[in-house]
This record gives structure tokens, sequence and C-alpha cells, in this order.
DNA sequence: CCTTCCGTTAGGCTC
DNA sequence: GAGCCTAGCGGAAGG
């Protein structure tokens, strides 16, 4: 395709605020918090509505450059080449694409309202084990969650369990880490000394990483294996009952 | 465009290994590590030459649902639309995607072999330092990287300054956390306990975080001000002076 | 395989 | 805007 002609569809098709898909030989070059350089390629350019640009290569998952939304894009026909750019003000960042050839360009007005919708991530996990305490242990009582500890952060769930000792839960959707375990360790140094009397402290995941496992031993932290599948399959079950008693 | 011959055309293109867009109306489902639900509307999707798949909505940098690399693709003509499935089995996953509509289905035989090259990254500053040791202060020597310390993982730069004093320094390309502060405190303590001498700390980054600050003086951490894009001019200057002098 | 750590992480939330 | 944290994080390197 010429290269002018190509220029006027991406400018036309930026005008009408459209999704536009460029396939043809290209370099890029990015400077910003980084910099990079791509020589030239045969690739796909994505530019979203809403001033997204993604470079993709033709393997991989991820885009090899790119700009989030909000970036300003230009368009130039010039000696090399038809040049894309994507400035973004803050971070200070540019995104500069120079197509050799431009195999095809397209671009559509799409519309889609649809709502997304996630399901067996933490906060669900969370949900799950505020609505059936029992996933921790029984006679668990929850008190707060996100209850803020000074200097550490915020406490998943925070309760009392059935003889009164204060407890601290850590809530991950994945295997546990030794980070995680050190986290976890610091709100309950927190709450010691904001209570003067040391909680207990349980990990609640699908598994736990083998070098965290003598961290639990070494600090009497508790394991309770909870998965977000299982979590998730509890709200749908409160859920139906719910509808079914209303 | 009749879904059989789009159901035609993604075949082919999925023998072939071309990179395959179809831009339809399409609901998407997915279950694995989580699960999500996206009703029905206008989009993109992408399936590349090594089995990665992406739904891009309208608007966002990222993907709202895809699949890494080598997952198996299916299509499938159904009553209620056109299926097409990418499973992955470790862990074990699966995207479907259902389109009602197809606009276009369009796929390349993309060439690619360019390499990819970033700078200013944290590699980038470490080499720098390593090469040009007084960016942390005059006299200081490095003498190994990428010290493993027992327990806690490894220090990016290990060294002496001119008083003979240990010195371990961490680097980050952005702004030094709370986090970064207490990890390369725990490569103190570990140093401390394998030389039976303290060490000097030094944070290397851009700027640190308000909430870093106070660490720094508790724990008599130094902050050395160092930026990914200077690192990056600096090896840029030794490189044309090692031309220079060849 | 598992673990660790970086990333132009992005994105969402709070302050 | 800065700070904090999660993510289906992805990806790479090392054991």
């Amino acid at each position: 395709m010429e290269l002018a002609k190509a220029e006027e569809l991406v400018k036309e098709a930026l005008r009408a605020r459209r999704l536009i898909l460029i396939v043809g030989l290209m370099e890029v070059f990015y400077e910003g918090r980084a910099a990079s350089t791509l020589g030239p390629g045969e690739r796909l350019l994505i530019i979203k509505q809403d001033g997204s640009i993604l470079v993709h290569r033709p393997s991989g998952y991820e885009p090899v450059n790119w700009q989030p939304p909000g970036s300003k894009i230009e368009v130039l026909l010039r000696e090399d080449g038809l040049l894309i750019e994507a400035r973004r003000p803050s971070p200070q960042e540019i995104l500069k694409v120079l197509f050799h050839e431009v195999f095809d360009v397209y671009s559509f007005k799409l519309n889609d309202s649809a709502e997304f919708a996630m399901y067996a991530t933490e906060e669900e996990m969370k949900k799950a084990i505020l609505l059936e305490p029992s996933l921790i242990e029984d006679g668990f009582k929850p008190i707060e969650d996100e209850r803020r500890v000074s200097e550490s952060g915020f406490i998943d769930v925070f309760g009392v369990d059935s003889s009164g000792n204060l407890v601290v839960v850590e809530i991950k959707r994945r295997n546990a880490t030794t980070e995680d375990i050190k986290q976890l360790l610091s709100y309950v140094d927190g709450i010691e000394k904001e209570f003067g009397k040391r909680p207990r402290a349980i990990i609640a995941a699908p598994g736990i990483q083998k070098s965290a496992t003598r961290l639990l031993k070494t600090y009497g932290v508790e394991f309770r294996c909870v998965t977000p599948k299982r979590c998730h399959e509890i709200l749908q079950r409160k859920k139906g009952l719910d509808k079914f008693l209303a």
C-alpha cells in the first residue's frame, strides 16, 4: 500500500476515534522511564480509541512496545517512511513507530459495554472467610477486615478464636512465599505492641512454598489450605440460598 | 461474514501458522487459576503463531482475557456461534471465545527476526556502577556482584570503601520503597553474621519514598541518587571510548 | 520442575 | 499527584 494512502486512512480513523490495526514492516523506538530500539520487522500495530497503542510481534503474549491510554498520537509522512508517534506527558515518554512498508490498514468503530466479571480472586476469598469463618477454624470470629497496623500495612482478616485469642489471618490466592510469612509476622508484632498480647498467625492459601514451610515452624505460624475456587463456590452457594430465601 | 466462512478462514490460517485477527461480536469465558465472564461485545481477537491468544476491548492497554504461548487452539462451528477455545495444560486453563458475529478475519505470515534492545534497566545501572564505582562514592571498590547472602537473596553490588569498610549496595531503577530498605537491611545482617563486622548499606536509586526516608535514619542506611538514564549515558560514553581506542 | 526477582510492570485504591 | 498492593501478573535466570 502507498504510504501516503496509509497516512490518509490512519488520520481519518484517528479523527473518527476508531480502533486501528496497521500491519507492515516497521522499526520501533521508545524513550521514557527506560529506552529501547527494535530494528525492521513485520509486526502489528494497534491504536485504540483511548490513545493506547501496542506493537505486537508475530510471537509472544506481551506487546514488545506500547503506550498506555491517554497518549497523544501523531502521524507524519516522511522521506524515510510513515512515522507514528505516541507521546505521554507524565511520565514523559515517547514511542515512535516508523513504517517502511504498510501492508494493510483496518479500522473499526467497536461497541462494547459489557461488564467484565472476575471470580476466584483474593477479594472473593476474603468475603468467603468473613461469611464462613469455619474455613479458618471452628469457632473463629472475624472482627475486622483491612485493619490498619501501624508501620506495616493492612491485615486481611482480624478476629478471635473460640478461646478468645486474637487471630491475624493473611490470605493469598497462590502458594504463600517467605515474603508473605514475613509480612504476616510484621502484623503479629504490630498487634502484640498494640494489645500487649501476641496473636495467633494464620496464613490461608492454596499451598505454601517449601522455603516458607521452615518459617512456619520457627515462628509458630499456622497454615490453612483455602483455595480461590472453593471460596468462589461457597459464595455462589450462599447467593443461591439468599435468592431462595428472599 | 458467514460464520462458516470465518471458520474456514481461521482453520486455514491456523494450519499455515499465520497471525490471525478476528473482529466481531463475541462473548468470552475463562476458567483456570481464576475465572471470568464477559458478555457480548465488539472486540478484537488476536491469535499468534505460537499459540498465544489475546482478547482486546476497544479501550485499554491490557487484554481483557488471554492465553500465553503454547496454548492449543480449537475452532468449532456451533448452533449458537463460532467457538474458539484455547487450552493450556499447566496450569490447566481454558479460554472460550464465542463469536455471534464475525465482521472480518485477517491473517498474515509475518517475518520478524530483529533484535530487541532495552536500555536504562537495573542491569545497566549495575554495569555502570561496576565500571564507574565513583557513582557510589570516591574510593569505592566493587568486589562482587550478585553475591549470595544465605536466607536473604542476592546483593546487587558488594565492595569496600576507601577506609576498608565493607559496603552493600542495593540498586533500584525507580524510587526506593520501605520494602527495598528492609531487603537491604537483611543483606546487612547476613554479611554481619558472615564477617563479624557490620557493613555500610547504600541504596542507589533515582529517589526514595517518603516513608522509606525514616528507615534510612533509623538504620543508618545511606542514599545515593543514581538514575537509569545517567548510567546508560556512562555506558554509551565508555563504549564510544573503547571503539576509539580499538 | 520450583524459586526468585525484574518490569517502561499495569491498574486500582486511598490519602 | 504519591504511596501501597494485587495480579489469571509475564518472563527470565538459576537450581
